[in-house]
DNA sequence: AACTCAGGCAACCGCAAAAGC
DNA sequence: TGCTTTTGCGGTTGCCTGAGT
């Protein structure tokens, strides 16, 4: 039987404090991250370490933009979700600054709308073709396909999407996602 | 001014993978 | 090697706010 990560009843849950987001930055700062189930009682929270990571990784790490999403960021978001699907922690790590559900908040409230307008869009269908197609050569269980994403080249191996060296051979799909789509297209395509 | 409703965002939940023993 | 614990992820929920009536 798995035991709950907290003890609910002697928890705090809902929005955070100013007090707690300082307790719990400090001692971060103090102590570093990690260790998340014993750090709520070391910092003085009532809260569970779920709860705590959450709030760390999400709102009070240094280094978050706290900006609204770019066009350039919000392409890039477009091109990853169409070649990894909801794998929204792998999208946020191409994206400096931004959130797995930072990402996953604005692709369902923004970006899901507008996709419905530009599926129409040619250039945007031809690189879902291509994606597809990569993809579907995965399913065969071909390791050599290969997409360079931001001149990182990642391969299906196993299964997996990951990092590799080895691109000499298989089909190679180069996404330049350092180029951004002019987005205004996707918004004329169906205004017409 | 009061009410309703939809959109956006923060947070929670449950599951799976990874790590530790 | 298998079990337990911890961490990470994605889906979902619920609250808040602003627009519309």
């Amino acid at each position: 039987m798995r035991k709950p990560c907290c003890d609910k009843q002697h928890t705090n849950k809902g929005a955070w404090s100013q007090q707690e987001d300082q307790k719990l930055v400090d001692y971060i700062q103090k102590h570093g991250e990690g260790c998340w189930r014993s750090l709520p009682q070391a910092a003085g929270l009532l809260r569970c370490g779920k709860s705590c990571r959450l709030r760390w990784r999400n709102y009070l790490r240094p280094d978050l933009k706290r900006d609204g999403f770019g066009e350039d960021e919000e392409d890039l978001i477009i091109r990853l979700h169409a070649l990894l699907g909801n794998r929204w922690s792998l999208i946020a790590g191409r994206l400096p600054g931004r959130t797995d559900n930072e990402v996953k908040n604005y692709w369902n409230s923004h970006i899901r709308k507008k996709l419905d307008y530009s599926h129409r869009h040619v250039g945007f269908t031809r690189l879902r073709a291509e994606i597809s197609a990569a993809r579907s050569k995965n399913q065969a269980n071909d390791p050599e396909t290969f997409i360079d994403v931001n001149n990182q080249v990642v391969g299906f191996n196993g299964g997996k999407l990951e990092p590799t060296n080895d691109s000499s051979s298989g089909i190679y799909i180069n996404l330049d996602l350092t180029l951004s789509i002019p987005s205004k297209n996707f918004e004329s395509s169906d205004e017409n």
